[in-house]
RNA sequence: GGCUUUGUAGCUCAGCGGUAGAGCGCCGCUCUCAUGAGGCGGAGGUCGGGAGGUCAGCACUCCCCAAAGCCA
């Protein structure tokens, strides 16, 4: 059996969820399901990153100890998944006792790597990370509009450094996906890299440096090690999905760190763009933040989660938007594949249907579908998919069946809502399981080519209701 | 200033050497098995601009313009 081990980003506890963060939460969960479809040994790795000191002052503002603080906002992410059929393997959180155990471990692991040195510098604590002159505007950080502190500190750094050929190696590797994206990092690495300073000692909420306890690891370095550390032995991961802005942290950190500790690489790392919303820019300081939950509740799990599918999965930034998912809603799902279900079990229930050979089914481009989900091309398997569910509707028009009464004809719509069925299982969970359970079988990719076991069938209950678009 | 990406129908995008494609929207026709769904047909683009090589370019080369990103 195959394994895939997929990973998230595990998100920043410090605001609530928002649709940007579900957006890539959606695309793993689609791609993991597609995976056990495959009957591929599945783990699905998503979580809550939670130290550092923007938590620490964020559990200040509200009054709450930092435990107390990121337990309830890390819920808050778990519940919104949970929500969106998120259907991952671990949810793991930076403060496991395990998962700092195993960045402690970790650390001791490199340590003939790390030494102790003097940091000086300005950081932006919006950003996490050290910034320097130049990535400033007005002396303000550009992404959070604040002056970063100036920093002179005794800290321990990781030497980078040393790194730089092994990485640029990897760089001519299919290692970082799409591949557009190769060159921004190869251009920056090869302009030098500097050691890496992975400690702070001006708060305490975070791990503590084995050896030196005063010093609290770098969230970023914590905060990668989830991903060994809720590996549960599928380790080296086959991809890992990130945000542009993880780039860095993603492709030159965390390989130095693996080839530091003499762990596999991963496969894959995956930089996708961000999701705005009505062509704006979700940001926690811009308080526009969209939350999936309020969407889905609004407008349905799978019709918010096959919206947001629908969108091409590359380096570029999407768009989502009501009338998007609205548009989706009403057009593919209830017109195209609820109304061809509907109008096809009514046929059934009144005229029965007749095994046949499916000559219907050789339309259906599964090669082309299978090989789009294999590269993260949501969006191309789910246009693939709908040409053949128009093909259906067209194979019924001009069959008219409800006129010939020809029970074969019914069997091969059947028989191919099956194909359809299974294939649209990764993406729309909730209402594929209320097919298959209707048409009795079971979703699994090779029963597509399994003829469709049924002798009778009911009329479907409305699977795809229309959003009035006028009153969203 | 350097590097990368993008610019194709109203909108979202596909095509990437042989004289423009899809979906949605819009207009017309049609059916009734069906969620006023479906089917058929139509209007709509000098493929950002210019130049160059080619028998032939939206696709290749160069320059310019615009947008986004990375770096200095």
């Amino acid at each position: 059996m195959k394994k895939f081990y997929i990973t998230t980003a595990i998100d920043y506890v410090n605001a609530e969820p928002h649709i940007g963060h579900a957006y890539q939460k959606i695309v793993a969960d689609a791609i993991s399901r597609w995976h056990s479809l495959k009957g591929d040994k599945v783990w699905f790795l998503t979580g809550t990153d939670e130290h550092g000191q923007k938590i620490a002052k964020s559990a200040k503002q509200a009054n709450l100890s930092e435990k107390a603080f990121v337990d309830k906002m890390s819920k808050k992410f778990k519940q919104a998944w949970d929500f969106l059929e998120i259907r991952y393997s671990k949810f793991i959180r930076t403060t496991d006792r395990e998962h700092i155990r195993f960045v402690q471990d970790f650390i001791k692991k490199i340590r003939k790597e790390i030494y102790k040195g003097t940091y000086e510098g300005l950081y932006c604590e919006g950003c996490e990370a050290f910034v320097t002159e130049k990535d400033l505007v007005n002396g303000e950080c550009p992404y959070h509009r604040k002056k970063p502190e100036k920093i002179k500190e005794e800290c321990y750094f990781f030497k980078l450094s040393k790194y730089q050929s092994q990485l640029l190696k990897l760089y001519e590797t299919d290692f970082i996906l799409p591949k557009e994206k190769r060159n921004e990092i190869k251009n920056r690495v090869k302009e030098g890299l500097k050691d890496l300073c992975i400690t702070r000692t001006n708060f305490s909420w975070g791990v503590p440096f084995p050896g030196d306890e005063g010093h609290i690891v770098y969230v970023w370095f914590d905060a990668l090690l989830n991903y060994l550390s809720g590996a549960n032995g599928n380790w080296p991961a086959d991809i890992h999905l990130l945000g542009k802005d993880n780039a860095w942290f993603h492709a030159v950190i965390w390989p130095a760190m693996l080839l530091s500790a003499g762990y596999e690489l991963p496969k894959h790392i995956f930089i996708h763009g961000f999701l705005s919303y009505q062509g704006q820019k979700i940001s926690k300081s811009l308080g526009n933040c969209i939350y999936p939950l309020e969407l889905a509740k609004r407008y349905g799990v799978d019709s918010v989660r096959f919206a947001i599918l629908r969108i091409p999965f590359n380096g570029d930034d999407g768009d989502i938007s009501p009338e998007v998912i609205i548009e989706r809603n009403n057009n593919e799902l209830a017109n195209k594949l609820g109304n061809l279900i509907s109008r096809t079990t009514t046929l059934i229930e009144k005229y029965g249907l007749e095994k046949t050979p499916n000559i219907l089914l050789k339309k259906l481009p599964l090669k082309q579908i299978q090989s789009h989900l294999d590269n993260y091309e949501t969006d191309k398997a789910l246009e693939k998919i709908f040409i053949f569910i128009d093909i259906c509707n067209e194979f019924i028009q001009s069959k008219k069946p409800w006129e010939t009464r020809d029970t074969k004809v019914l069997y091969q719509l059947a028989d191919s809502i099956k194909a359809i069925t299974i294939l649209l299982s990764p993406f729309i969970p909730e209402t594929t399981e209320k097919i298959a359970k209707h048409f009795q079988f079971p979703i699994k990719l090779d029963e597509i080519n399994k003829p469709l076991k049924l002798t009778k069938l009911k009329k479907s209950e409305i699977l795809f209701k229309k959003i009035d678009g006028t009153k969203a």
